[in-house]
DNA sequence: TGTACATCAGTGAACGCGCGTTCACTGATGTAC
DNA sequence: TGTACATCAGTGAACGCGCGTTCACTGATGTAC
């Protein structure tokens, strides 16, 4: 053996970190293979004694979040307990979290690749669903609160966290994105019974009460 | 005068047509200035005496959405009313119908695009906020049962009809893709205060019964 | 009505470029003796 | 401990290709007479 075992296996896990990023910087046809190995410190050309192809690094980029059973967030200064009792507020107030708005290298890939997916494969797809299903199925699970959300409002949740994070990536203006990222927060944290009150003010407060018997 | 006056505007306005359509289908990138001329019936020559760039005409067809005063949705046999005072309720179920959900050639720009936009330009996040604000603007005018959603509830539907959208486009799955959407668009509704009675069979409603106290 | 003409919408060859992928090779490594 | 060697991780030139953009041109058009 002319390279220590496990030599491949950390050199592989190299490249997919830098694939990581740069996906979620620029997207699947924004990056070339030349740009993910160098972000790996290799040349191009060997790329393909450790994937087949492109396509197959993105969709094993993919699979890396919350499926993952060591799983924690990478935003900096933000942390979730998955095996937490109310690991559902948690997860909202992190994924809505300013960390995650501006750190698009470590953002979660339903943040930052949907569009590429819905576009691709059906094995990208199959990766990007069990990502989603794994952060409703958290959701779910989360009992603090009374009892938690049932599935339909996990999912609600989720979706809302989602799309609330991209929609406010796509705005020109940062006081724009910033308000919709609360008002996210502020219905999903709702939605699963997880109150809002730690986190608002007196003036806040009184118009989250105002706001419930709209909806009823 | 060698081409009838408003020719060029005719044309212009099957070019930018044409590239809504293939942007919808394929993103910025996976569509070329050649295929967008030949959708148009031309060469790709002609293109630049027409736009500047290829990114102006991005810019140009993602303003086209909720924005146009004519605006009406492009989905078959779906009709939304834009002047209609319970046009919320209408766009909710229009946006998550199974019509947008398949149609992805006419689909809304911010379903389709929105991670493109985020890796673009400032011009390209200032005519996706526009549409985002408008979508925004008209939930929150809707007046349809009492007195209609606050701005912050208002926020989190648009949030949750385009991140819904966007979530089901993504999956493999087409069963959980639609049950994904039914979540988004009864959670929605029931934000904007426009219930979901109508909509759902007696064992459904039960279920939303149930959901309500949870959340207080 | 018929013809000559000026206009300009549209054409398509050409530009330099970077892409994904292949492959013959180089040279750093751990092992055998 | 020191040297010769076999292995294979990594290199970089080369492939065909399609991209966005430019520009000299062609030829369909409405107008003037």
């Amino acid at each position: 053996m002319p390279y220590p075992a496990g030599h491949r296996n950390v050199v592989r896990k190299r490249i997919v970190e830098s694939a990581r990023r740069l996906f979620n910087r620029h997207g699947f046809d924004g990056v070339s293979v030349k740009q993910i190995m160098a972000g790996a410190g290799l040349t191009h050309g060997g790329f393909y004694s450790y994937f087949e192809t492109k396509s197959d690094l993105y969709v094993e980029v993919l699979g890396c979040f919350f499926t993952d059973p060591e799983w924690k967030t990478c935003w900096e200064g933000v942390e979730v307990d998955l095996s937490s009792r109310d690991v559902g507020p948690q997860v909202v107030r992190a994924y809505l979290s300013r960390q995650h708005f501006e750190d698009v290298e470590n953002s979660c890939p339903m943040t930052a690749l949907p569009t590429d997916v819905a576009r691709g494969s059906a094995s990208t797809k199959r990766a990007f669903e069990t990502v989603f299903r794994a952060m409703v199925s958290v959701l779910e699970r989360s009992t603090a609160g009374d009892g938690g959300p049932s599935k339909e409002q996990a999912q609600a949740i989720a979706a809302l966290c989602v799309g609330g994070m991209i929609v406010a990536r796509a705005m020109a203006d940062r006081v724009h994105a910033d308000e919709l990222r609360d008002a996210c927060m502020g219905i999903a944290l709702e939605l699963g019974g997880w109150g809002r009150e730690r986190r608002l003010k007196n003036g806040d407060f009184k118009r989250a009460q105002r706001v419930r018997p709209a909806a009823s």
